[in-house]
RNA sequence: GGCUGCGUAGCUCAGUUGGUUAGAGCACAGCAUUCAUAAUGCUGGGGUCGUUGGUUCAAGUCCAACCGCAGCUACCA
């Protein structure tokens, strides 16, 4: 028996579940259920990737703590492929105790065998926000050919890639202050020293061929050393002997595959942790991901594990990406569909087949066709394979008491569809479920000519045939069982079904291989519905509504509750200056104290104010309002007045012995 | 821009080390059939294999350039 360890790439917990992670998760899933259909032992951990700026700043909108965030987020996602019959042992969430513990066990061990070092590296820092900007985070004109509105590290216009210091006009995105190139001391695992180790261990069958040859740019143009710190504010873990230095979320983001792992071994009888991570391991480790993170997960990680002393992944199956109808998915389109709009109009088990008609183990990219996945389903699963259960069942149910024949009629036809499984096997095992599908619905071809062929219908009124037809139909139904069983890694409701109507235990590869014979079966009911175009549609129609609703955000609900009140910060804040703005004929630019510092504020009041009068009077302002930029400047918060405008126009005022700073509730 | 991969019938794909008239399923058309969730069987139409050029007795298959798509390009997770 083998012993495996499978994970899927960890879905990040800021957005919901989409059929880009389904198709990962199914294709890992159909991968899982195999192996234990053939008996071996296979653990299937996964866990929400919670850390990083992102998760941060999402909080910090919504006004929760990120742990908060993360929780709602990872049990939403756990909920969705739950339902998608996705049968991860463990779902668990990168911030927890163990992947803390793992985290500076490695790190200490890398840094004890001399494979880390720091350095000081210059970086552009938000002033406003307060905290050091990751490409994403800023915005320039391109230093090549000088293209406004490009990002921190390369060119959309001319291509060029470039660092982000290197950005003529830089802003940040976050508050559109212009940054700050500052010093900040970061921590580097030192990759060169792991070369000629990933030469090696790339060219083994670890990794796919053209995974090895994109690697080889890597390899061969030179390692640079892997930054692994990032500077606080940062939502992550600290690193050990640090103030303000936590681990990139990189670096504890396949930790989390160990943590979660080890969450599971806590509560499950015999399973160790040690007897799959040790180097001497015997068990296999699989890592299931998109082509988009190969050097995560074929530089970095079996680097850092090689150098902290643990075992080396046994395989990492990369695979290609999703485009619907041709094209990347996109909100306005109504192709980005989440999992669970999906799953308020359609099958999982249609999604689960359609995509495991595309699974080739390699990493061409896939599309998934809205036609030809109503065709797909309703021809192959429907009309075909479920299809000769459907014909058969009758026959035997209203002429031979709802049992099988005592022997096979056709020892030919029962030959091809037995004798299918070693191969079949080899395809699920590569990860080639798409032909593995195409050689299952040849067979189920195969019984339907077969049926056809010998007309039950027909000779079931002549007695002397009568065990002709019973042979026939039986034969037909044990065909099905046997699909049923070749399919059951890709469709297990399916193949639930099919046990209750075949009143059997659950299918095991090695049933595909002997029949039911003189044995009694229930009544049939249909297994699957075909399906209809209309909910597709509606999927469609709906992911639309949901990137329309987005946009349009919550504006437009009349009321709130307590907790989303709570999310505005009103403070109180004294004038400290008022000056009127070139250009602007109803803005007044004040400067403000706020208690522990001063801020900048374009008010609208200049028709109703002379600002020689606000001078030294106090304001309520709304503190945590998204920095804006306006034609004169950024406005750091929005002072709060009543009227309808021009000169009626009133400052709210507190009462006096309010202090600047003052929350107010 | 550089790198990896892909581009074969309307759709989804198969085409092994270059070798006789380029295959399958779906869709479409005709016929047959009626047991089955309008399911099934038989027959048929449909492709200058992304473009251009090259190597070769012979190229979908090898080479080059170009076009299109996807991903990466190390601080987007």
């Amino acid at each position: 028996m083998r012993r495996i360890l499978v994970t899927s790439a960890l879905p990040n917990a800021n957005g919901a579940i989409h059929l880009g992670h389904m198709l990962e998760h199914i294709q890992t899933d159909i991968w899982v259920r195999f192996q234990r259909m053939m008996g071996n032992q296979c653990i299937y951990v996964c866990a929400d990737d919670t850390h990083g700026t992102a998760t941060m700043l999402a909080a910090e909108r919504e006004g929760v703590t990120p742990e908060v965030l993360i929780e709602r987020l990872r049990a939403e996602h756990a909920e969705d492929f739950r339902r998608f019959y996705v049968s991860h042992d463990n779902y668990y969430s990168t911030h927890s105790p163990e992947n803390e513990r793992y985290n500076s066990l490695i790190y200490t061990r890398l840094a004890e065998r001399g494979y880390t070092y720091t350095a000081d590296v210059e970086q552009l820092y938000d002033p406003v926000r307060k905290l050091f900007l990751a490409d994403r985070y800023l915005k320039g004109n391109c230093p090549r050919c000088g293209a406004d509105d490009q990002y921190g590290d390369n060119c959309q216009e001319c291509g060029a890639t470039y660092d982000a210091t290197e950005l003529v006009n830089p802003r940040s995105m976050l508050s559109d202050a212009e940054p700050e190139l500052r010093n900040s001391t970061h921590y580097f695992v030192d990759l060169p020293q792991f070369a000629d180790f990933l030469k090696e261990w790339t060219a083994t069958d670890a990794v796919q061929p053209e995974v090895a040859n994109k690697l080889a740019e890597w390899l061969t143009g030179g390692l640079k050393a892997w930054d692994i710190s990032r500077d606080a504010p940062y939502f992550g873990f600290r690193i050990p002997g640090t103030e303000d230095k936590y681990f990139y979320v990189w670096m504890d983001a396949p930790v989390g595959y160990m943590a979660s792992f080890q969450h599971l071994c806590d509560r499950t009888e015999g399973l160790e942790f040690d007897d799959f991570w040790t180097p001497d391991s015997q068990a296999e480790v699989h890592h299931f991901i998109g082509k988009d993170i190969i050097n995560f997960h074929c530089l970095f990680w079996p680097a850092v594990l090689s150098g902290s002393d643990f075992r080396t992944p046994t395989k990492v199956h990369v695979h290609g990406m999703l485009t619907v109808d041709g094209k990347q998915m996109s909100k306005s389109r109504g192709t980005f569909i989440n999992a669970g709009t999906y799953l308020e109009h359609l099958d999982p088990e249609y999604l689960r087949y359609y995509l495991a008609t595309k699974f080739g183990g390699n990493t061409d990219d896939m599309d998934f066709g809205l036609d030809d996945f109503v065709q797909r389903v309703n021809a192959d699963l429907v009309g075909k394979v479920v299809n000769i259960a459907s014909r058969c069942a009758g026959f035997i149910g209203k002429n031979f008491g709802g049992r099988l024949a005592g022997e096979i009629h056709d020892a030919e036809l029962w030959g091809a569809v037995s004798s299918a499984g070693d191969e079949l096997a080899e395809l699920y095992e590569s990860g080639d479920t798409g032909r593995a599908v195409r050689r299952i619905t040849a067979l189920a071809d195969l019984g339907n000519r077969y049926i056809a062929e010998h007309e039950p219908w027909k000779h079931l009124k002549d007695p002397d045939r009568r065990d002709e037809v019973h042979g026939v139909c039986s034969l037909g139904i044990n065909v099905f069982r046997a699909l049923a069983a070749y399919l059951k890694p890709i469709l297990p409701a399916m193949a639930e079904k099919a046990e209750g109507f075949l009143r059997v235990e659950p299918l095991a590869w090695r049933d595909a291989a002997t029949p039911l014979l003189d044995h009694e079966i229930d009544r049939f009911r249909p297994l699957f519905t075909r399906i209809d175009k209309k909910a597709l549609d509606k999927v469609i129609e709906a992911t639309r509504a949901e990137a329309v609703e987005a946009s349009a955000a919550s504006r437009e609900s009349n009321t709130v509750g307590i907790d989303d009140f709570q999310t505005i910060d009103l403070r109180v804040a004294k004038v400290l200056a008022a000056n009127f703005v070139d250009g602007a004929d109803k803005l007044l630019e004040l400067n403000l104290d706020v208690g522990d510092h001063q801020r900048r504020v374009f008010a609208g009041i200049r028709g109703a104010y002379d600002p020689a009068k606000l001078v030294g009077r106090l304001v309520v302002i709304v503190a945590n309002l998204e920095p804006r930029k306006m034609r004169f400047g950024v406005s750091e918060g929005m002072v709060l007045a009543a009227g309808p405008g021009g000169r009626d126009i009133f400052l709210l005022a507190p009462d006096t012995g309010a202090e600047p700073g003052m929350q107010v509730t």
